[in-house]
DNA sequence: TATATTATGCCAAAATATGACAAAATACGC
DNA sequence: GCGTATTTTGTCATATTTTGGCATAATATA
């Protein structure tokens, strides 16, 4: 599972290493080096690639031509990349999506169980406050399981 | 069951020992020397990590894309970090916990039953007239039970 | 085709985490 | 109270992870 929150440098040329903790868990549960990153919210979401297919085989089941699938695959499928994870741990951010979000120096890695997210420094923070009167709000969804 | 106050001090690289007390029941009840720590309000939570698989497995029923679930994930899931407690009985708090609580020199554990908190000295201190008061407004809790 | 831009591979420095050992502080039994 | 055992803290060496730099390769642009 990816869990936990770690701030790294990108590089000039837009790499950046993704947490040990986060290459241990895909070598380990999902046996991939790569990864699919897209859009989601303010943020970069990345899946294993094993998990992104599967997706995409929930995606293909749905009616082509409704307007909420198409909306959702040109969300979400629209902005997929496949990128592989190097030597030194590391990937490189396409720059069409460090531009979209604006991530120039330091992002933040969010572990979201079975994928995580990369945001600019700035969003994160930003969003932060958010995200805690939020989570005020959905506190108790788990009592109630 | 873990209980009761405790101040440690952090080494410059981030570590310190969890109180014996808790060590001891982390072991005789739930067999374990890790711990995930996470954040709730203004500390740090000690999960045992049995306990904290438990409340993932729940977490990952919710429906993926539903917006509280992404808040809910960002915030708990996404502050959670895995650590183990090592042969001198510390554990090492990640240096991005310490920085979002300013924990740099003295620490104080809180037994909470099923998990303990973690507070830097200063907000602990900050907080125990505002905890009494609220402990004012909610202590017949019990009674109606 | 030449040139600029972007991506990749490789090596090494810097930063951070971990393990081992020992000193200091505290708790406990008598 | 005193001596002993346990717990907590400090320090150092080593290992791992992250970052920076540079040369080369691939791709796009004029």
């Amino acid at each position: 599972m990816f869990r936990g929150q770690f701030l790294h440098k990108i590089s000039k040329t837009g790499r950046i290493s993704v947490p040990s903790k986060f290459r241990e868990n895909l070598k380990k549960k999902h046996k991939t080096k790569n990864l699919i990153l897209s859009t989601f919210e303010n943020s970069i979401i990345c899946y294993p690639y094993p998990e992104w297919i599967k997706l995409e085989a929930k995606i293909s089941k749905l009616p082509q031509f409704k307007k909420e699938t198409v909306e959702f695959e040109r969300y979400l499928v629209g902005n997929a990349h496949e990128c592989e994870i190097d030597n030194e741990g590391r990937i490189m951010i396409p720059g069409i999506l460090r531009r979209n979000f604006k991530i120039n120096n330091n992002a933040i890695f969010i572990g979201m169980l079975s994928r995580f997210e990369i945001w600019s420094e700035n969003s994160w923070n930003k969003n932060l406050k958010k995200s805690f009167d939020k989570f005020q709000n959905s506190r108790e969804v788990l009592d109630g399981i």
